[in-house]
RNA sequence: GGGGAUGUGGCGUAAUUGGCAGCCGCGCACGACUUAGGAUCGUGAGCCGUAAGGCGUGUGGGUUCAAGUCCCACCAUCCCCACCA
């Protein structure tokens, strides 16, 4: 027999790549008959670094897993596009001086090219890009639709702005903004703060006034507020986007800006967004995260009256009177009686009222102090509390104390009402606040135990097992039967005093996505002397105009603010922020559905048929706000009857990150990896182990390197390994005579049982995201082939199944060397279109088991019986074993427990 | 401070979910084939012990005939959130 070929990735990948691409092998049918099974990896940003062997392990078992579906014959969906709008590739473009839609295309087209050197089985047909106009168009047009929305919390869904224009003609706000002040769940509808107008009065207005009023129920609005501003990118960055005081991308520490800024608002959404997690099969740590962000908390608000008459005489101007209250929220009404002072954060717009005199310079300098500060410097100092006195007293509606008020930054602006109730003895901050400044603690809640009452930290506050003290109508109440009754009395007695009602407060808060930048979908809205207008639809795609820079204004205006041919229309003056990137993101799951329509965002035939995703694969940094943005826009498309599904991700897995191989000691001495990235040098491409291992054996690795969700370093000696198998099935398929081991005594039965339990191994490991079990278990499959080989068996019908499967199933895996073994075995093109192998049950059973025998829970004999054999038989031939009898010493069985199928144990 | 995850050979990991701890691979050692090997093939190996055997899944307890797996306490590492009222 001649020398078989040996194997050779680089003389076959690049073939077959060519031959599925001509082919198009992998284009999803548009609907059909077939269940159809949409896997999608998360939207893949394209920089000018190319990809790491970091991220094709998030597309690697992808891909196999969308292999897979095809041959179990499934109709699949599994598309790839670009997140292209964006800073990296404008500051790129502004550094390289160049054009960011070249840039664009080409960073876009590098990543193509890696994707298919790896041989991944995209639809080609439908790659899309957020920064072709043929995108854009359709994120402005859902701009639009959100623009035109609000949220009507008695239907609880989103509705047409015009049904709140009609109901404002005829009724004006207060029947809604009513609604919304008694159901607490509703509290971000609308903008806080908005007061109710007539009938009459709506109809008053100018066009003008009408809009502006109309800017607190839109879902898409545009508000004045602080905001963080990046320095170094000239940018306004979302909340969510700041970390440790510094922004996200260019790591600069953020200032504080008013500035005028378009917002959706996802807070209307809140509840929706927590109570739907339940529906979607996730994992239990992302849906904890996306609870947390939305943060809600049950309580009251609770209004306290200003008690500071001879301030007000002196300060008559700030205009402050007694009908002035604060109002705050609370989660604990029931320690009420405990408030012995209320603190304002420095912003709260009641501080200058408040303040007298003779407190006036040091409020004055606490609040430039505090107005200076980045939340870095907030939170590194945050052990120690910091605080002043503004002269000014608030009653507790309660019990009528007369207590003083401070301001401190440990109150935030952005959370609640801006104001608190402290009380010292149940809340550590407070406690502390008090500690420093010796202010009076009362305790209202006695801890079991103690009998009397203690000027010092109680515990009772989160042990919620205690009495209430101090407390008028509470008094002698048990917190610890109920927590929540103490909370409910407490809520019903200050609604009956008038002055409180149960609250509903979330942490979250308004979507910032304007941002004054070039690189970004620009918004459809013209600023006209009737206020902000939106373009009409069939006017879209409003395109970026082609400019000569890019670099930011040091105005904070966008540098699209400097094109005449832009800004200015007939209508009025044009928006020149373009939208932030999660825009783009957060539908373009939907547009691979019906890529190319130009007539309309998708056919809603195709959209449902492929909608929503069955599995979304993609790394956990995005767990909470590309999923949460995703989510809402998804909602309002669901409110306007755009979608038919509320959740657009039915299953979401996470990959853990892939690290350098570089083995770095900290000042510790302590070993750890770095990330890898190119400022550090230490990148490793799927391009160059590719060109040394082939794609297949990268392929392979990525799978094998660990568990799907654990962080790994790199290991490059770990891909020859997999080369080594691939090489190993190579041989066994196609020259199974050759170097013969020592002959063994497998029998075809044998072989044949191996082959059905790869099966069955495989395609549970495959849906549980085990994809290093997957190859370990082809690899032990493989093991055995030569090891029947050696037995003689190759040849018999059962070695020619068993070939026939492992090829198959090594399909998913390595692409290219299976579609060449199945040619070279002499079968027509392609494996991939080939049916998975049926499993046989039958052929998994075995004549015989073994079974370990334990004498007092130590292994001492292994027995063989026949599989049928009855619990009793199994017993006695354990007993009989020579070697139980020998560690039995002679004394008699006191039980003898049989695990079927497992174990049987002795115990003497 | 709150939430979550993890801890098993020299390394990455596995264990049909309470039933033989260490599958598969890397690295290592020895051997074969080779002019040669960073190729290939074979053999070996958790640790201690010549062996019989003993000990072993971060630590300490517990439940059980049986614990990597369940319960309690603790230690370590990592991630997320965080003066959120």
């Amino acid at each position: 027999m001649n020398m078989a070929e040996r194997y050779s990735p680089q003389d076959i990948e690049t073939k077959w790549q060519r031959r599925w691409e001509a082919d198009a092998l992998y284009k999803s049918a548009s609907t059909g008959d077939k269940p159809k099974y949409y896997i999608l990896d998360f939207y893949p940003y394209p920089s000018g670094e190319g990809m790491s062997v970091g991220h094709a392990r998030n597309y690697v078992p992808t891909d196999v897993i969308a292999r897979y579906y095809r041959m179990r014959g499934f109709n699949v969906m599994h598309p790839i596009g670009f997140d292209a709008f964006g800073l990296p590739t404008e500051n790129a473009a502004i550094k390289l001086k160049k054009n960011p839609h070249e840039l664009n295309e080409r960073y876009s087209a590098n990543y193509i090219r890696q994707y298919k050197l790896m041989g991944l089985s995209y639809d080609w047909s439908r790659v899309i890009n957020s920064a072709h106009d043929n995108y854009y168009r359709w994120t402005q047009w859902i701009f639009l639709k959100i623009f035109h929305s609000w949220y009507d919390a008695r239907l609880n869904k989103a509705a047409p702005i015009a049904d709140l224009e009609a109901e404002l003609s005829t009724q004006g706000s207060g029947a809604i903004l009513d609604y919304i002040d008694r159901n607490a769940e509703h509290v971000g509808t609308v903008t806080a703060g908005t007061q109710p107008v007539t009938a009459a009065h709506w109809n008053a207005m100018s066009r003008r006034e009408k809009n502006e009023y109309l800017m607190n129920f839109r879902l898409a609005f545009r508000s004045n507020s602080l905001v963080w501003w990046d320095p170094v990118d000239k940018v306004v960055v979302a909340d969510e986007e700041v970390e440790n005081g510094r922004a996200w991308r260019s790591g600069a520490l953020v200032e504080r800006k008013t500035l005028r800024q378009w917002y959706f608002r996802i807070t209307a959404y809140a509840e929706r967004l927590i109570n739907d997690l339940d529906s979607v099969d996730w994992p239990e740590r992302i849906v904890k995260m996306q609870r947390n962000w939305i943060g809600k908390s049950e309580g009251a608000e609770v209004e306290f009256k200003v008690a500071n008459a001879e301030s007000r005489a002196r300060s008559s101007d700030s205009g402050l009177g007694m009908q002035d209250s604060i109002r705050v929220f609370t989660t604990r009404p029931d320690t009420l009686w405990g408030a012995t002072f209320m603190v304002l954060s420095p912003e709260h717009g009641l501080v200058d009222a408040l303040t007298t005199p003779e407190q006036r310079a040091a409020v004055d300098a606490y609040r430039a102090m505090a107005k200076g500060e980045t939340d870095e410097v907030r939170t590194a100092e945050n052990k120690e509390k910091t605080g002043v006195f503004t002269g000014g007293y608030a009653i507790n509606p309660v019990n009528g104390e007369r207590i003083p008020v401070w301001i401190a930054d440990y109150v935030l602006t952005s959370y609640g009402t801006g104001a608190i109730m402290a009380v010292p003895a149940h809340d550590q901050r407070d406690f502390d606040f008090a500690r420093k400044f010796g202010l009076p603690i009362v305790e209202v809640v006695r801890g079991p135990g103690e009998s009397k009452p203690t000027s010092e930290w109680s515990a009772a506050y989160e042990e919620k097992s205690g009495v209430m003290v101090n407390s008028g109508p509470l008094n002698g109440m048990s917190t610890g039967d109920d927590g929540k009754a103490c909370i409910r009395a407490a809520t019903e007695h200050v609604a009956k005093l008038g002055v409180g009602q149960r609250r509903v407060n979330y942490r979250i808060r308004a979507w910032l996505i304007s941002r004054q930048r070039y690189w970004g979908t620009p918004i459809p809205i013209i600023h006209t002397d009737d206020g902000e207008v939106s373009m009409d639809e069939s006017e879209l795609p409003l395109r970026l105009p082609d400019v000569a820079h890019y670099e930011p204004s040091q105005t904070g205006e966008s540098p699209l603010a400097g094109i005449p041919e832009f800004v200015n229309t007939p209508r009025g003056r044009r928006e020149t922020d373009t939208m932030a990137t999660w825009a783009c993101s957060s539908w373009y799951y939907m547009r691979f559905a019906d890529p190319h329509n130009d007539s309309r965002i998708f056919d809603p035939k195709e959209l449902n048929y492929w909608l929503p995703v069955d599995m979304y694969v993609g790394g956990a940094e995005h767990a909470v706000l590309h999923l949460l943005y995703s989510r809402m826009w998804t909602k309002v498309l669901y409110d306007a009857g755009v979608v038919n599904f509320i959740e657009p991700f039915k299953a979401l897995r996470n990959q853990g990150m892939i690290l350098s191989n570089q083995k770095k000691v900290d000042e510790n001495g302590r070993e750890y990896y770095e990330k890898m990235s190119k400022s550090k040098g230490n990148v490793i491409t799927p391009d160059e182990v590719a060109a040394e291992h082939g794609a297949d054996a990268l392929r392979g690795y990525e799978m094998f390197i660990s568990d799907f969700t654990q962080t790994v370093p790199w290991n490059t000696q770990g891909v020859p390994g997999v080369r080594r198998w691939l090489d190993r099935v190579w041989r066994i398929v196609l020259s199974p005579d050759e170097d013969k081991g020592a002959p063994n005594s497998m029998s075809a039965k044998d072989l044949r049982r191996v082959a059905h339990l790869t099966i069955e191994r495989y395609e549970r490991d495959l849906v549980a995201f085990s994809f290093n079990t997957v190859v370990s278990g082809m690899m032990e499959f493989t093991n055995t082939m030569f090891k029947a080989r050696d037995a003689g068996l190759a040849g018999t019908p059962e070695w020619n199944e068993a070939i026939d499967i492992l090829v198959k199933l090594l399909a998913p895996i390595g692409p290219h060397v299976a579609e060449e073994l199945w040619e070279r075995m002499g079968h027509a093109y392609s494996i991939h279109q080939q049916r998975w192998p049926k499993l046989d049950p039958d052929a998994i059973k075995s004549d015989s088991i073994t079974i370990p025998v334990q004498v007092n829970g130590k292994l001492r004999d292994r027995i063989v019986v026949a599989a049928d054999a009855d619990d009793a038989a199994i017993k006695a031939a354990a007993l009989a074993s020579e070697n139980v009898q020998k560690f039995m010493e002679g004394k008699s069985a006191r039980q003898v427990i049989y695990a079927k199928g497992r174990m049987v144990s002795v115990v003497v």
